[in-house]
RNA sequence: GGUGGAGUGGCCGAGAGGCGAGGCAACGGACUGCAAAUCCGUCUACACGGGUUCAAAUCCCGUCUCCACCUCCA
């Protein structure tokens, strides 16, 4: 047990800066209400098991809303799951299963690894196949100013007209002559190749019934990005402050979301935020699915916690290319964390939450993590010295410090311990490695050094380290 | 072709005109019976070539290399 939690303070002083990819540059954060932020995340389409790289986006996306909400803002955060779509009806039909049965199961594989990386589950996390009017709404919107049209081939398809928008290409700095039209497109009866679907009439040959919903155009299913835009206005407001997700989604998604939520006459997101990637010996790792990159096989090598470390260290902008080597080296130094507070936790009672300024200044630099990692590392090791001189106010200060930092970044060790019935196996296990250290002891009064360390070796064999401190022996697993 | 991003010490990874982030590893010291842990200290940097400046990893010009996106990949 450790020292009961504060709750986590709220700062008075609000000074957040956040990188704009419309924009490009840092800017203040000013929400469109004061004292509230609607973040909206897009999530995955849940068609496969998650891997590394796709859960670094809603670590990232955690981070800033546990920053915003500690910086005093009522934070409303809607992450979406694209529950149909292409690949979704591809991958149950090759593996002879219901489209919405793998849509589900592969829901849950990705709440486990949320759940193992303590990212918190969303304000509401609205499904596509749940918002189809809502969509239809938008997209008759769309056809009646002149900005989307059925497809002339009678597939029952639904065009955005890119032409008709003049802002297309305004969040991805493109134009659209210069951009290059897939060489290989199907026109499927569009006016131009760069028009994309809000709507997917049903290809009853190749589509089960399942997958498809009434329309004023037939029927069909919504296109990938109508999906978000009708989400996040259904939620958050046709107008609101920051969207997020990955890099890789700023062209086509997100120019796309913005542009038929502008063309509806919406104001949409304020600010853009996108996360970098973490590829695997250069490739991003979409490519490399089916290699040991799955969370559940990474888990087996570190812990979540540690996972979450290694993903926070870096910068969420800055690309990351993921090792083992540099997995293990980040689980070494957050087990450094973790020892302060465990040797720490008996010589502090009643704690007070508190944030060091230099790290408050990070976070608000456009949430600096890199460099708040470092203010941590700085207070655990003055932690730790102030620790060797025995209890003081100064140590409960630092041990404060640390836990709500390791709060803000999602590390609290608290989140992450699975309890219940181990709690009784650390008893068994404790009074067993009690028993090897008084035998220890026993043969350290006799300085018979031999004995004691073939004692420690059996116990570290066993996978449990042991630390002499001034108040005997302690171990840890 | 268009739009962006990046090359930092043995390794990971920040910073973005002067005061050497942090971690891992290594080495020296303290502590220890010896270790481990912890603390103190040390070492190795800014892709290349020019330029601007009192001062450049940071600004400018050029070169090389790598990466991402360009219609449903986080």
């Amino acid at each position: 047990m450790r020292a009961a939690a504060a709750a986590i303070p709220r700062l008075a002083v609000v000074n957040f800066r956040l990188y704009d990819t419309a924009t490009r540059e840092v800017r203040d954060f000013l929400p469109l209400e004061e004292g509230k932020a609607g973040i909206y995340v897009c999530g995955l389409t849940v068609q496969s098991e998650p891997h590394v790289g796709h859960v670094r986006s809603a670590v990232n996306f955690d981070v800033l809303r546990r920053w915003l909400t500690v910086s005093g803002y009522d934070v409303e955060f809607i992450r979406n799951v694209t529950d149909i779509d292409d690949k979704i009806l591809l991958k149950a039909g090759e593996q002879g299963r219901h489209w919405y049965n793998l849509a589900y199961a592969m829901k849950r594989e990705l709440d486990k690894a949320y759940e193992a990386l303590n990212v918190a589950p969303p304000t509401y996390e609205p499904g596509a196949t749940g918002h189809i009017p809502e969509m239809l709404e938008l997209i008759g919107e769309l056809v009646a100013r002149g900005h989307a049209y059925a497809a002339e081939d009678g597939s029952g398809d639904v065009y955005f007209d890119v032409r008709s928008w003049p802002a297309y290409g305004e969040l991805t700095h493109q134009r659209i002559d210069d951009m290059e039209a897939a060489e290989d497109a199907d026109p499927r009866g569009k006016r131009d190749p760069r028009d994309f679907a809000l709507w997917k009439g049903w290809k009853k040959e190749s589509e089960p019934e399942t997958a498809a919903w009434p329309s004023p155009w037939g029927p069909g299913r919504p296109g990938w990005h109508i999906e978000c835009s009708a989400m996040a206005e259904k939620y958050l407001g046709p107008g609101f402050d920051i969207h997020g997700g990955g890099v890789d989604l700023r062209f086509p998604h997100h120019e796309n979301e913005q542009a038929q939520s502008r063309a509806a006459g919406h104001p949409f997101a304020s600010y853009w935020m996108h996360n970098a990637w973490i590829t695997t010996a250069g490739e991003k790792m979409s490519k490399s699915l089916g290699n040991s990159l799955l969370i559940p096989n990474v888990l087996e090598r570190v812990r979540g916690i540690e996972l979450r470390y290694y993903m926070v260290a870096a910068h969420y902008r800055s690309h990351v290319e993921f090792s083992y080597e540099a997995l293990d080296e980040a689980a070494t130094a957050f087990r450094r964390i973790e020892g302060f507070l465990d040797r720490a936790h008996d010589d502090v009672t009643g704690w007070a939450a508190s944030l060091p300024k230099a790290f408050t200044d990070a976070m608000d630099d456009d949430l600096g993590t890199p460099a708040a990692v470092a203010v941590l590392h700085d207070t655990v090791r003055e932690g730790n010295r102030l620790h060797s001189q025995g209890p003081s106010n100064e140590l409960t200060t630092c041990f404060g410090q640390v836990m709500v930092m390791l709060d803000v970044l999602g590390l609290n060790p608290e989140d992450f311990d699975a309890t219940g019935g181990d709690e009784k196996l650390t008893g068994v296990v404790d009074s067993l490695v009690r028993g090897l250290l008084e035998e220890r002891n026993r043969a350290r009064a006799d300085k018979d050094w031999k004995r004691a360390d073939a004692i420690r070796d059996q116990i570290k064999a066993a996978g449990i380290e042991i630390e002499d401190t001034p108040d005997g022996p302690k171990w840890s697993i």
